[in-house]
DNA sequence: TCAACTAGTATACTTTTAGTAACCACTAAG
DNA sequence: CTTAGTGGTTACTAAAAGTATACTAGTTGA
């Protein structure tokens, strides 16, 4: 049983058929719990950074990854994009108010994995 | 303790010292952000749940996923497996006190995914 | 002029995960 | 005897995730 829809733009949306009531927290993880997108998440907090720089700070993601993670995390309204030079081409992504709301749960989560040695 | 250095185009460039070890976050994640884990996880709060009433909580996972997941668990340390009948085969999971560490991050990731209808 | 940087896109490929369905051994009810 | 339930395992396929390399097209610095 499928408990998500592909929409156009390629992201999944949940199917409000299943998994209705119960799967608060995986509804939760399926905005956050991509493999690079809470770690983008957290990396934007001090400021706009640049794709490149991004990169660069997941150490070890691939540019189509972070390209594919910033585009979902765009459109979920999580991060915006913004050029912020045409000639020497230069983007800057940013974490949106929303996006900090989910900062408190990553500063657990981080805790958590610090006080445990995961 | 900042790991980026503010430029004059107000973006943020990586101050070369840290982001060393990179992404506390991103390991947390590996543990709780499988997808079925932190589910698993949130319905064992309340108390040991045998196998098949798991799987019918979690609506949709397959009998091979809650299985591999909960294994998953029991392997890094949040979840426990015991028979409790032989003969008509009766197994309960339940969550351990390291498991409950992570139930106040969960709770957290709850109510942001109920607060913004996620 | 050359190399390196910017932010991507395109292509091809491998690996991992998800999911289906059938099966096992057993029990218990009808 | 049949059906349904217990808790899985196995084999298989489909889909998603991830990697690697090359490419565009412009800029900057040596």
């Amino acid at each position: 049983m499928k408990n998500t829809i592909k929409t156009k733009d390629n992201v999944n949306k949940i199917n409000p058929k299943s998994c209705e009531q119960p799967c608060l927290i995986e509804r939760g993880m399926r905005v956050l719990g991509g493999k690079w997108k809470a770690s983008i998440l957290w990396h934007l907090k001090d400021g706009p950074v640049r794709f490149n720089e991004l990169s660069r700070m997941l150490g070890g993601a691939s540019k189509k990854m972070v390209d594919q993670r910033l585009k979902e995390l765009e459109v979920q309204g999580l991060v915006t994009r913004e050029v912020i030079s045409d000639r020497p081409i230069a983007v800057a992504y940013e974490i949106t108010d929303f996006g900090r709301t989910a900062l408190d749960i990553l500063e657990r989560l981080k805790d958590w994995t610090e006080e445990n040695n995961i």
